[in-house]
DNA sequence: TGTACATCAGTGAACGCGCGTTCACTGATGTAC
DNA sequence: TGTACATCAGTGAACGCGCGTTCACTGATGTAC
């Protein structure tokens, strides 16, 4: 980290971490560019050196969170055990810790109501991390006797599906009393039937 | 409808809808007080003779979403058909023509922020249909071998996390392209195949 | 090594705007007689 | 039925605020000679 000064030396990446602090604390709305700008201690304007607008230095936010997310899933599918069982467990548990452990890109990412085509960067990593997670799916799909076999697109979308709404409604710190289960658990054994109704776990168990 | 006049009439739940319409259309932080005036025909001032204040006017919108989520839930329960297996499935097909029919209702009661207790009728409106939706779970959990029935708080949870997740991914009209499927599909293979690993659903086809 | 100069990252003041909320008020409604 | 009056739902002006964005500027950095 080079030193405090006129010019800032980092200011672009600080920016964008400034911002994925506020939008964990206060959800992608709530987010402000002047905030970001202060908490980087710097002026409002000089946001506009590095970024078009308040909407693109959030769009950089999700990029970044897609770069990750790809990287996070990719490893953990490809080094996630022995079987493509273990290995697409290991896939949900690395999704519920991508979105504790970056709240803000998550955020971004996913809730944000920005358009993965408002810019070719973000268009691109959106498109990586959503075909990351279907290949995980389509390579566990073969073992799915074929009469019983989903689409794999489709299996993917129920796991994330199941994914989003457990971070959303039971891996957030809301306010009011929730949680019946910790997420992990929770997600992990909604993720065992559900591969369990595929035919993809014994049953007899 | 009453006639225009000094005198609104129905001001307090011309109102509300005029939020429910605004949250629908900018999400719930989008969503601002003077506008829901102005959509009433109205001063911001005469807000305040019916609701404290911008969050009491959403949390109000957000109880009347309990109301009607919880009766939907329940009738399409209750009148689901003749199992309980069916009468689920009616369930979840009731959840997403919920959320279909009343996206700012929707919005309002689970992604505004609003603690679920931040007023007592809210929290009797959440508490009934939390309530209504785990003894869905809890009549359909009886079916299952004891040895392999998971906790009906947890059962409801997955379920409802599946449905929360397909609303928000795939049943939004997102202005980046998505929904590989109808959601309505989407949901109903999904909890098809969770039930099936429970063993609630005849394994061969 | 020292000086002149171009570059460009940041400043700070200003803009117009819409927000939530308050306040004293006004005028329509409805009740008492 | 007609009048006097209390009630109270809505007005409109004002407040202080923080927002995103623009602009001419300034001063630190780094390169050419």
């Amino acid at each position: 980290m080079p030193k405090r000064g006129y010019h800032h030396g980092n200011l672009r990446q600080a920016l964008i971490d400034a911002a994925l602090k506020l939008i964990d604390e206060k959800g992608p709305t709530g987010f402000t560019l002047s905030e970001a700008a202060k908490t980087a201690g710097v002026t409002p304007a000089a946001v506009y050196r590095h970024f078009e607008g308040r909407e693109d230095l959030i769009a950089e936010c999700a990029r970044q969170g897609h770069e990750i997310f790809a990287d996070v899933i990719e490893h953990a599918f490809s080094s996630g055990g022995g079987s493509d069982l273990a290995a697409f467990e290991a896939t949900g548990r690395a999704y519920l810790a991508f979105a504790r452990k970056f709240p803000g890109h998550y955020q971004a990412m996913f809730e944000s109501g920005i358009s993965p085509n408002r810019t070719p960067e973000l268009a691109a990593a959106s498109a990586r991390s959503r075909q990351i997670l279907e290949q995980a799916a389509e390579a566990l799909s073969e073992h799915i006797p074929p009469e019983k076999r989903p689409p794999a697109t489709m299996f993917s979308a129920h796991i994330w599906a199941m994914s989003h709404g457990v971070v959303e409604l039971f891996a957030r710190g809301k306010p009011g009393g929730n949680a019946p289960f910790p997420p992990e658990e929770l997600l992990e054994a909604g993720i065992g039937i559900y591969l369990r109704g595929l035919g993809l776990i014994e049953q007899d168990k």
